[in-house]
DNA sequence: GCAATATAATTAACGGTGTTAATAATTTAT
DNA sequence: ATAAATTATTAACACCGTTAATTATATTGC
C-alpha cells in the first residue's frame, strides 16, 4: 500500500520537476517561478511544498535530472574512440557545440548557485573517460604516458573557461571561442 | 553652470554605486536591492531611478568600478616580469588566490548576467600582458616563440576554468583546485 | 455504503522585489 | 520674492517565495 502512495507522489513529483526542466530549457533558470511550474504542472503554486522543501530543492532534483539527460545525450552522439587528432578535435567540438546550443543548460549548471547539500556533493569526474579517449596518442608517440591525465585535464578546464568566458558575457565572441578553441587543442596536442 | 550641475549629479550616482559596491562585495550581487542600495546611499529607493534606467544599469556602472579596482590591484600586487618557471606558478596563484579570497567578486564578473548593452561589449583582452610575460620562456628555450600567445592563452582559459568549476559548485573543492592548477601549469610549461 | 480520519490541494496572507506615477520638497532663474 | 524647473519622496502595482488556515479528496474502519 505504501508503495502505491510512493508510486503516485512520485508521478506528482515528477510533474512539477518536467515543469521546471521546461522553464528552464526554454526560458532559463532566472525566469522559474513557483507559479509558473504549478501551472505547467496543473497544480496551485501552494502544493509544490507538499513534495518539495523549497524551490532550491525543485531545482537540485530538476538538475540531477538534467545531468543525466546531457550525459545520455554525449553518450549517444559522441565518439569517444577518436584515433586521429582531427577526431579529437571534433570531439571537443561537439561538447562545446552542444552548450553553445543550450545555452540555458550551461548557465543553469555552472552559472546558478544551488544552497549547499547533501546531493551538490556529487561530483561526475570526467577526466578518465577522457583520458581513455587519450590513449592512442600514447601509442601514436604524441605524448607521453604519464601526461595523459594532464593533457585531458588542461584541454577540459580550458574548453570550459572558453564556455564559461561567452556565457558570462564578458565580450568573448562565438567567432572567437571557437579559433581560440582550436589554438588550444592544437596548442596542447599537437606541438 | 551646467557642468556643475553635471559634477552633483556624478556625486549622488557615486553615492549609489558605492553603496551597490560594499553590497555586492559583501553580501554577493544576488542579496543586493533597490531599497537596500538607496538605503545606504541616504535616498529613497525611487530616486535611484532618477540616475539609473534600471537596476541593470547601476550594476553595469558598478561593474566598470569593480574591474578598475581589480585591474589595479593586480597591476599593484603582481610582479609580471617572471623569470623562472616558479615565478609564473607564483603569478598565476596570486591570481587564482585574489578570487578566492572575493567569491563575490568573481561571481558578480562572470556569473551574473547583465543585460547587453553598448558597455558589455568593452573586453579586457589581457593575453597580450600575460604573453609578455612567457617571454622570458623563449629566450629560455622552453617554448617557441610563435607558441607564446596560445600557451599564456591556455593556461588562462584553463585556470578561469578552474576557478569557474569551483565556484559553481559543482563538487570542485579548493584543494583539487590547486593541485589540478599545479598539474596544469607544469604540463603546459615544462614539458 | 457511510461516517471518521488522514491526506492532498487550495486560497489568503505576509513581507519581500523592481518599477512607475503622482506628489512633495528643494533648488534655480527671473 | 515669486515662478519655474529640478530632485526626492510616498503610494501603488504586479510580481516573487513561503506559510497557515481552509477546503476538497481519498482512505480507513465499521
Amino acid at each position: 500500500m505504501n508503495d502505491k502512495i510512493d508510486l503516485k507522489t512520485q508521478r506528482v513529483k515528477g510533474y512539477f520537476l518536467e515543469a521546471a526542466k521546461r522553464i528552464i530549457l526554454n526560458e532559463g533558470v532566472e525566469n522559474i517561478s513557483a507559479r509558473k511550474v504549478a501551472d505547467i504542472a496543473g497544480y496551485s503554486y501552494a502544493t509544490i511544498y507538499n513534495y518539495f522543501k523549497d524551490i532550491d530543492e525543485l531545482l537540485r532534483e530538476t538538475k540531477s535530472l538534467m545531468v543525466i539527460d546531457v550525459v545520455n545525450h554525449m553518450r549517444d552522439t559522441i565518439d569517444f574512440s577518436p584515433g586521429s587528432i582531427e577526431d579529437i578535435t571534433r570531439l571537443f567540438s561537439s561538447y562545446v557545440r552542444y552548450y553553445l546550443d543550450h545555452p540555458h543548460i550551461f548557465r543553469f549548471f555552472y552559472f546558478y548557485r544551488l544552497s549547499d547539500s547533501e546531493a551538490s556533493k556529487e561530483r561526475y569526474d570526467f577526466s578518465a573517460l577522457w583520458a581513455s579517449s587519450f590513449r592512442f596518442l600514447v601509442e601514436a608517440g604524441s605524448i607521453r604516458a604519464d601526461e595523459v591525465e594532464n593533457c585531458a585535464k588542461t584541454l577540459i578546464y580550458a574548453l570550459h573557461g572558453l564556455l564559461a568566458l561567452f556565457f558570462s558575457g564578458n565580450g568573448l565572441t562565438e567567432e572567437l571561442l571557437f579559433t581560440d578553441a582550436g589554438k588550444i587543442i592544437d596548442f596542447v596536442l599537437r606541438r
